[in-house]
DNA sequence: AATGAAATGTTATCCTGTAACACACTTGGA
DNA sequence: TCCAAGTGTGTTACAGGATAACATTTCATT
């Protein structure tokens, strides 16, 4: 089953589906647009896919250098800014971490919510609370370039075990 | 004239109007839920709201240092997690900086635009778009603890100017 | 004064992100 | 084939943001 977007992830899922349909995915937005995935920008996403937990910069840098690679921070950053310019990850700025997006090539103004307890974080695209910031935006003419709504809490299956450990 | 919450500041406008206004509140905020508004505290709020842009912590810093005081990174963010906590001011995750806040002790769901070019941030409280939000998350069945709503692009005046330097 | 809690000082260190410059690889044309 | 020009990567060094851990002071209350 592909990463539902718009639900927290199932305990059981296949992700090993979710890496495979982002990674295709990136390839076929590359292709259609002319970008280079190399390897290494390939291998960031994989890595950045290998959970639905937000990466930090630094993270991935451990994990790359676990294989041989030896990568340093500006070559992480590179692979991530081209990553972001495409569509294919979200930065959350509330966590200095990062992302796969799980609608890439569909316009990005996704409101992402992020566990406090386990992490997971999904997106959801919703036109109306689109709509509404634009609004709230031309109320004020403000020109609109980027927005950020990240909302952290409990995702159900944490909040289920609030009173646990 | 007051900071107007959901408007940009006008060029011209009063701002000592602004700093004294948003000191008072502090104060009478203090007051009533019986916190210390420390010397500190009260002198970071003070800084912060030396402009309608948000200002990060070293900034903070220096000014604190050019005064005399020279403290230290701690006392800055100690001051401004009190500051936080008690909603006097937001923190600005896209720009890890801190702005003031327009409406203090009124619960903090808002959203905060801010321009690119001049750096100005204005804060909306929307109850229309928070329950939208907060609809979103029940459908998740997702419990919200905290939302970041930042608009990046530019303010009115700057949009004007936008084919300028 | 004595006590305990809250606030501040101090030091050292992490974590995040970028500037600047060198090198390599691709691509297209002379 | 050789030569740009453009893009991607390697490397070094550093700037900027935030916190851990512990010592000390301040304050309200007894
Ligand atoms: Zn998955
Ligand atoms: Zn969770
Ligand atoms: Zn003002
Ligand atoms: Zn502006």
């Amino acid at each position: 089953m592909n990463p539902q977007p718009g639900s927290f992830p199932a305990a059981g899922h296949d992700h090993h589906a979710c890496v495979r349909s982002a990674l295709r995915g990136a390839e076929r937005l590359c292709a259609e647009q002319g970008l280079r995935l190399t390897a290494i920008r390939r291998r960031v996403l994989e890595l950045i896919w290998q959970s639905h937990r937000p990466s930090g910069a630094y993270e991935i840098l451990e994990q790359l250098a676990g294989e041989g690679h030896r990568p340093s921070p500006p070559t992480v950053y590179r692979a991530l800014e081209f990553l972001l310019a495409h569509g294919l990850v979200h930065r959350i700025s509330s966590r200095n971490a990062f992302v796969g997006c799980s609608r890439p090539g569909q316009g990005h103004m996704a409101q992402i919510f992020i566990c406090d307890r386990c992490s997971v974080a999904v997106e959801l695209a919703d036109g109306t609370l689109n709509r509404r910031i634009r609004r709230n935006a031309d109320d004020l003419h403000f020109h609109i370039r980027e927005q950020t709504v990240e909302i952290a809490g409990l995702c159900p299956a944490c909040a289920g075990r609030a009173n646990e450990g």
